[in-house]
DNA sequence: GCTCTATGTGTCATTTTAACACTTTCAAAT
DNA sequence: ATTTGAAAGTGTTAAAATGACACATAGAGC
């Protein structure tokens, strides 16, 4: 037998259900993702934050819980990507003997469910608890291989992150509150994954006005100094109530 | 107790996991989905064709089964919505009942997947069978409630398909092999819920290449004839795979 | 042959895009 | 004090895309 009775009590974990986070941060060069790192028979492990969520939870409180539980980051607003349910997506020998070390039910077929959410780095230190090891923050591209079904879960991510930031001012969330037009420049570089033209992007980004320039530069760097921007938030959700469609480079 | 003991045969469903179906059809006026009627204590409820997945199934293959099973539709590329998991998306008194003349586990947790698919109406008459009383395309602006959390994933199926239509020529799996530029135009309007400029709208899809006039014109109509027209496939797979990002009214 | 109805067509002003190179400002090193 | 290195900042132009707009045409039914 290999599920047990399952009473209803409000704190029960659902074994068939999994949520799991993918959480981008931006560190001015390239971006990077949140993982954990799982002890298991053969060495450490790459995950991404997730876990069963409870039987009388929302998805996405469950998403929030987890994220915190294992990580220690509180408060993120997470978006949906999709479920992931191949009956196989744990079925790797290196995963089945962790699982068997955490999970009530280790052998249960468990769907999860992807959030995805991108956050000021500097504003959150991880910190791991619970079956989370550590938890660091990884530059994408160095991410070969994660386990379960994670990396397939990273590259949803990135490709939703890539569609999003084409209707959705982002740098919002990824950057601090003051920046420069070369940060946000480069940001959108690392998510599209192409260069743009210095003159067109400034162009463009300025006649959106969703940027406000400061009476502040940039001091100590080596070279001519920037001027600091923060976003103009008014005019941001201005945008954003009228469906803004256009964010295209 | 609520739930029972679960044994671990390949052909067992799944109590956690359902999946929903949105089928979007077009009948040269306006956007239909396909529904599935109920018989239940009080008399009949409309409700988006599901079920719970069996244990070892993709969420795909549950998807198309479940579809096949409830209106006989087939072979039908779904694509997935995402998740609907409140945990009181089914307790409405009229779904309880329901659930109880047909569920092994009545009361269980249930989080659905939704997949939305478009289809060419006259291609699929729908045949109801399992606990379908029924199954018929209903106008989508006549539908105002729907079993469970129906309504809700109608509603971001819409939103889904008003994105997709951007970027994808989506024309092609709603209409018949030959047709006009106005039956094409009329779904764009249908899609988008606005009008578009006539002449721009033929400007702009003639200039993608994705259809092809044909020497063949409508026939018997009491006005003048219209042009046919048909999709050209090579050009379409050539589109889609540059990642075509505009196709924006 | 008259009427009704949907088809089909072009222009122009405005806006948007993409491509492209040099000067400026500061810190650090000499 | 001068030089050097490194990133910031800035404008023009040609080509393409957009949005607004009105009237002649072809067939069916009477």
């Amino acid at each position: 037998m290999r599920k047990e009775i399952k009473k209803n009590t409000a704190l029960e974990l659902n074994p068939n259900v999994s949520v799991d986070c993918v959480i981008f941060g931006f560190d001015f060069d390239k971006l990077n993702v949140l993982v954990i790192n799982r002890d298991y028979a053969n060495g450490v492990q790459r995950a991404l934050p997730g876990n069963l969520i409870y039987d009388d939870e929302h998805l996405d409180q469950a998403a929030n819980r987890v994220l915190e539980e294992l990580t220690g980051l509180q408060h993120i607003y997470l978006e949906q990507i999709g479920a992931f349910g191949d009956p196989q997506r744990i079925s790797k020998e290196s995963d089945r003997s962790w699982l068997q070390s955490i999970r009530a039910q280790p052998d249960a077929r468990v769907i999860t469910i992807a959030y995805f959410s991108f956050v000021k780095m500097e504003d959150y230190q991880p910190q791991a608890s619970s079956f989370a090891k550590s938890a660091e923050w990884i530059p994408i591209n160095d991410i070969k291989e994660l386990a379960f079904d994670h990396y397939e879960i990273l590259q949803a991510a990135k490709s939703r992150l890539k569609q999003m930031i084409k209707i959705r001012p982002i740098g919002f969330n990824l950057l601090p509150e003051k920046f420069t037009l070369s940060q946000l420049h480069k940001l959108y570089e690392s998510i599209l994954d192409k260069p743009l033209d210095k003159r067109n992007f400034r162009r463009k980004i300025q006649k959106l006005n969703i940027v406000m320039s400061l009476k502040e530069k940039q001091r100590g760097v080596p070279h001519k100094p920037s001027q600091l921007f923060m976003f103009d938030k008014d005019q941001y959700l201005r945008l954003m109530q009228n469906g803004f469609d256009n964010f295209g480079f």
